[in-house]
DNA sequence: TCACGAAATGTGAACGTACACATCGCCAAC
DNA sequence: GTTGGCGATGTGTACGTTCACATTTCGTGA
């Protein structure tokens, strides 16, 4: 038994117990070449029975490396970031770094350049970023910090490093398949308006119902929650000049069909409806919901690729697209006058 | 402009442009007593000029402490714990700490000493535990760190200190709502076996059918998920033998009546559910689910103030609870013989 | 047997900060 | 005018590690 009080032993205490000298210990820690088999024998059963840990604030502090990732996120218990989040965490921790996270209360400039400060004071190897608000990117156009980023959930053309999965591509592919069925007069239900994948999303939507040649119906600007789909619902119900909804992700599309159906709208009857997500739960909404399905949690670990990769080696600007695929479901049909 | 090569500048650069020694200029970052207020000032100057920001590695170093918090959780996307996440990292920064997270693959023993290895190697100065499986536990009490923890979502006698939303009372709360509308035949679908959460709201559950003197089924054992809650359900509309269904979490109820709904049966004429936690989508599923609603942001919050409570003082062991709420809304009615 | 080179190991410094203690200057009280 | 005392500031050192370089050890061929 160790006395519980003295101070957690050093590469020192390890050299003493072994034999040899603190650089030798070193050298063992980090694999060196040329150390005697047996010698590296020796440290690491010391190493073992001290218990020793290397330090790892001395060791950040003499190679300037922290071994640690920041993840700037939007304040948010969504599915996406969520689950993406926790891709980046497995990624890392497979590559030995550590995750510090810092959530964004508002994403006006004062909060991010507080949280950014925060997170470069720990020296962050490299950042990943998980709020696709435009005006979080104007923020860090202004600061321009010197390690690697890579931005998650947008488009291209924002940030340096962008890894996404492709919205507009998704959007279109929901937008067509309420066309495919039919549907000539339909709105967007879209996130917030300065949400970039909001903005591709609609850009989706536009490109699609362009294409096809159809009225364009003035979108819904909401706030990704089921609760606004709700109130949407509600107004929508009153104009009723429309026979599909495309909703800017899964939580707006419950909260409409919520309204619709508490105004005597049948989903997919008189009105159909597609999400965005394909949240685990989407498949059990009432109807099954047809949605746009993403890999949030690929996405967080091929994000860390990247930015290791880049950490390393340096390349020019990048962008990796995964492509989305649709979910056909039940909350989508044929118009009325079709059937 | 400066020489973009050059290293960041340190305590010595600032005080020499000062004109101060550096031990000045640490006075000033720590705002000790006893500085001339010119010298503050000209000192303030020259760090915003050269934009020095202290080096927390080496700050770690000489104090050995972080100023870093680790939360260990479970790898799950699901509300409850997402947004307690956030309520921990909003306190934690209000308060100046960092926080590091470590996600949890699996909840074996093995995984877990890795996972507390690698935070610990960070030298965290607490700890938040949010993934309330029993083995976690276990692992724990193994591993015993001498580090303050605090542990989430649990009950009471498992840690050290512990901070939780009363599930028992919550779980009761559901029951007696269901008993109070005359149900007597009532099933519980439960959580995963080994965590605490589905063991107290198990317990809760029994506990109140218990005092009722009602007919215990047995309890079904799912995994949290939306997909479960619909299998389960398939399984559950053979037997018919029951008027209602608490369920371990929302999600659950959600996928029960979806297959209850694909079975013919109606939600709540022929079969009441209840589920917990009221995720925000609850009040827009069909029916409306009555929930037992708790404040996840809010025990994060908490738990950090406990934790960096304990990290200053000490005292015993600590238990605080937080009541939940049960929300009644459309997805529970008195059973068809009542009415 | 000796020298030589490579393998194996050791020594001195540096990273940037905070703590303990030393020193300086100044004013008031005697 | 000396002394004490306190406010303000400076000096030395330690924290635990890695890097650059120096030194020792060992096997090998002449």
């Amino acid at each position: 038994m160790e006395p519980p009080k003295s101070r957690a032993p050093n590469i020192r205490d390890v050299a003493r117990l072994a034999g040899v000298s603190y650089q030798t210990v070193s050298r063992v820690l980090n694999d060196a070449p040329s150390i005697r088999p047996s010698t590296r024998a020796r440290v690491l059963e010391m190493i073992e029975k001290t218990g020793y840990r290397p330090n790892q604030a001395a060791r950040a502090l003499v190679t300037s490396k922290s071994r640690t990732i920041g993840v700037l996120m939007a304040q948010t218990a969504n599915y996406g970031p969520t689950t993406s989040l926790h891709g980046i965490e497995d990624a890392a921790r497979d590559a030995g770094y550590f995750v510090t996270t810092m959530t964004l209360h508002k994403p006006d400039v004062e909060s991010i350049k507080a949280g950014l400060e925060h997170l470069t004071g720990q020296a962050i190897e490299g950042l990943v970023v998980i709020a696709p608000q435009v005006r979080v990117f104007d923020a860090f156009r202004k600061l321009d910090l010197s390690i690697p980023i890579v931005t998650l959930d947008s488009t291209a053309g924002h940030g340096p490093r962008s890894l996404s999965v492709d919205q507009i591509a998704g959007a279109k592919l929901a937008t067509r398949h309420l066309i495919d069925l039919g549907h000539t007069e339909i709105v967007h239900l879209a996130g917030p308006q300065d949400w970039i994948e909001a903005e591709a999303r609609m850009t989706g939507f536009l490109e699609a119902v362009g294409e096809a040649d159809l009225r364009t119906h003035p979108p819904f600007l909401g706030d990704w929650t089921a609760d606004f789909g709700y109130r949407a619902g509600w107004e929508l119900t009153r104009f009723r000049d429309f026979t599909a909804v495309f909703a800017g992700n899964d939580q707006m599309a419950l909260g409409l069909i919520h309204a619709f159906r508490a105004g005597g709208l049948d989903v997919p009857g008189d009105v159909s409806v597609v999400g965005f997500d394909d949240i685990p739960e989407a498949r059990h909404f009432w109807p099954p919901l047809t949605t746009v399905h993403q890999n949030f949690a690929e996405l967080g670990r091929r994000s860390v690729a990247l930015l290791l990769g880049e950490v390393g080696g340096d390349g020019g600007t990048e962008q990796e697209q995964i492509l989305p695929e649709l979910r056909v479901r039940e909350s989508t049909a044929p118009p009325r006058a079709q059937r």
